[in-house]
DNA sequence: TCCTTTCCGTTGTAAATACAACCGAACTGT
DNA sequence: ACAGTTCGGTTGTATTTACAACGGAAAGGA
């Protein structure tokens, strides 16, 4: 647990503690470390979850199959990232995603109680880690209130537009790297591949712009 | 003002708290009552936001028109009900989208920064209020990964089924009321109006389920 | 190197959707 | 009672998408 402590200091969470007050208060939050192997399943939709999770190594997706197989990818988690800051209320329900691992992984786990419940003196960076996810939280529905503006969109080529232009907009340069390959880019638009490939070439055709695998330029 | 914390005292903002306490935190949150006509914007899609808002009375959409008028609902607001807490953290940008009073209609504006800061002695409730405030946020939360779950259905009629559905889960009835009419169902969903309007009547034909303008039986 | 697998572009067809237009019923205000 | 408006169902057509299938390029392993 100790060697990813440094990982720790820059997630949103632990943003303005330092790695010794991290450290006395891992086991305030009833924190735990877990591993797992590329390909598992780190939550399954339908379970109940009364922890917050941090990525500490590796990558994640949010992803969603239907009774037919259809999958949806709701979203990538990268290292340092929160997840599961939705099913923190009391009595908010089962897990209505499931999480895998796209690489080998570990994952802490905090106690969502203990998060929320500032304790006496013991920590003093208590407050500030409550906040922290405070402001996670409200920045990780700002990103789905985004996501649902793609999926809004009537047409693959307006999805597609959205997603790439705020993707630029947040990498800040009309050169953006994606983290889905085609397959993937689809399941996260909800459209079909094939069909998407195909208007990912007529808009290149058309000089709207240029790709090459999962790296995209803006013109 | 004073004429709305029964209201306060309902919600999920303050709940736990009495109304005398309500009264002695008012301004303490740094709350103004603004009052909107029907049709009025009580936010535009592009402006900061600093506050936390609470519908006292009337109601509101939330929605959003593209560059070509096609109009998106993101969703309801009731009374009771919190909205612009997606916006809290320090360093979120403008709003993503309108939100427009259906009604004549009441809004309580609570300083964010005053809210996530708890102050001293001064109101014995405050911590209560910010951990009321996490956990509605938290739902909210869930509530937009539920939307996006409708919105990747590729079908008209799985949107809609997942939709009616999953409301008649909440509403823990087979008899459900949605706040939308036809027109608005469509924007909410996405979807094509006389498209929707279609399936629908079809679904009806093959005994899926019945309705009556905006009330609705699943079978 | 060879084999296997993954990735991605392409194509054709069937299915679903968007769009526009129309109509009747219900509701509104005068 | 009347005109004007909203609402919801229906229909036809053009457009778009889903699905299945194929093939070549690239990547990975033995």
């Amino acid at each position: 647990m100790k060697e990813f402590i440094p990982v720790l200091k820059r997630t949103k969470l632990f943003a303005g503690v330092g790695e010794d007050d991290i450290t006395a208060m891992l086991s305030c939050l009833g924190a735990r470390l877990r591993t797992f192997k590329k390909g598992d399943y780190v939550l399954r939709q339908g379970e109940h979850l009364g922890d917050i999770l941090v990525l500490a190594e590796g990558k994640l997706h949010i992803q969603r199959d239907d009774y037919w197989g259809n999958r949806s990818i709701l979203g990538h988690i990268g290292i340092g990232e929160i997840f599961g800051e939705a099913y923190v209320a009391p009595e908010s329900g089962t897990l209505l995603n499931d999480v895998v691992a796209l690489e080998d992984s570990a994952v802490f786990f905090f106690d969502v109680k203990r998060v929320i419940t500032t304790c006496s003196s013991a920590c003093r960076f208590h407050t500030m880690v409550v906040q922290n996810l405070f402001f996670a939280i409200s920045e990780k529905n700002r990103s789905l209130i985004q996501k649902l503006d793609y999926m809004s969109r009537r047409t693959t080529r307006e999805k597609l537009l959205s997603y790439l232009s705020e993707e630029a907009k947040k990498q800040n340069s009309p050169y953006i790297t994606i983290p889905y390959n085609r397959q993937q880019l689809a399941d996260y638009l909800s459209v079909d591949r094939s069909a998407m490939s195909n208007e990912l070439c007529k808009m290149r055709d058309e000089g709207l712009l240029e790709f090459e695998k999962n790296r995209f330029k803006l013109l």
